[in-house]
DNA sequence: GTTAATTTTTAGGGGAATCTAAAAATACTT
DNA sequence: AAGTATTTTTAGATTCCCCTAAAAATTAAC
């Protein structure tokens, strides 16, 4: 059984973790402790045998614990769904709500909300939703501001007309699966100027582009 | 902001306010904890003028005091009902997980989940729901194990009909307002034989009654 | 109304998670 | 590659909530 404060550290170390070891520093500003503190979970979470910790070159997660990390992940999100289609919430109020409900522990809680949910493929932030055994539908949901001048539509999945453009209430902007095409950087204060769905353009600054990386981050 | 111990002590003191002072002793046993840790958090809560406490004379709450309690009661039988209503589950596998969610903490979520649930009175054990309020429809719930040989209906509410019967998927005996009557106490190991809508005449045990107390308290 | 039994509180300590300050290791610079 | 800067770890302290053991207060018994 792990306490809050442990799950917590082992999904930032998830959320932070771009296929490499993640650093002291990073989750440390992740959770706004400090430095010291980390290290001492970090210590103990090695010996529970969730992350593999060598001292001074960084953490990753093992199977076990990335499972921890997905579970959690997988229950923010479904909650995060339920708050907005069942009760009515705005996509910018669920966050904070989600991180509590994302500790409750119940195997039975989790599917059958789930279940009352019809098996939502991704949250209301557009971020998809781990099923029970951890498995993530990969389809091509990428980073914006990892896009170039010109590139192609982002993603693998590439659906000409995205299959849900529904249950997506509370978002101001995009829906997934849409076709986006980045079309210049505008200079200065730089910002990418976005085709979607070989459509409307829409400007958008690199800040908010970012922001919408955080997304990814901030959604679960 | 209140801890999830302190709400679990203001909680118990409560559940265990029958109009007096309660005991470091009985709050130690109901918490599980030993009278000295007792102590300790009835100090801690004194200070945050949350119960009124004098050294060797026990507890009660101070009007702030039960006003948290009341919102946890609230909240823990709104999420009883919504764990049987919406998604199913059997009533004697909720009280843990809405021991859990009752620590959730926003407002507006209680609000909407009430809402959700069509703004029931009662939790699948039969126990009343506090409103925003704090106010709790006083509809004569009584305690079984009171009543004694040839006693008439229970509680002041006194309907013939019951206003929902519905609602209550998952208990298995009597539903909240039906007028039961208490005929006779049979020796032996105590038990009372009790007609339910002057039909059914049912034996239960002393002791089934008593967790029928238990009832109370344990879907708090 | 003393004495005995029970209840409650105090004193001292421990584990979890945090912090600050200082030391150690790694990474950067030129 | 040597020296500086950054990152990470260690050491020691703090808060919260719990414990055991012993002392103090209250309650019960005779």
């Amino acid at each position: 059984m792990l306490s809050v404060t442990e799950e917590n550290y082992l999904k930032a170390i998830y959320q932070l973790n771009t296929e490499g070891k993640v650093s002291t520093n990073a989750v440390s500003k992740k959770l706004l402790t400090k430095p010291s503190s980390v290290t001492d979970m970090l210590k103990k979470l090695s010996q529970k045998q969730l992350i593999e910790y060598v001292k001074y070159h960084g953490v990753s997660l093992t199977q076990k614990g990335e499972d921890e990390a997905l579970n959690l992940v997988r229950k923010h999100r479904l909650w995060e769904f339920f708050l907005v289609e069942k009760l009515g919430f705005h996509c910018d109020e669920i966050h904070e709500i989600a991180e509590q409900l994302e500790h409750i522990n119940s195997v039975k809680l989790t599917n059958k909300l789930e279940e009352l949910l019809e098996f939502p493929t991704h949250d209301p932030h557009g971020a998809p939703i781990p099923d029970k055994k951890g498995q993530i539908l990969s389809d091509g949901y990428s980073f914006l501001s990892q896009s170039k001048k010109g590139s192609e539509p982002l993603g693998k999945g590439e659906k000409e007309n995205s299959d849900k453009p529904s249950t997506l209430s509370n978002t101001s902007t995009v829906i997934v699966g849409s076709k986006i095409k980045t079309e210049v950087y505008l200079s200065a204060k730089p910002s990418l100027k976005v085709k979607i769905n070989d459509k409307e353009e829409v400007v958008i600054s690199a800040s908010l582009a970012e922001k919408s990386d955080m997304m990814q981050t901030h959604s679960t």
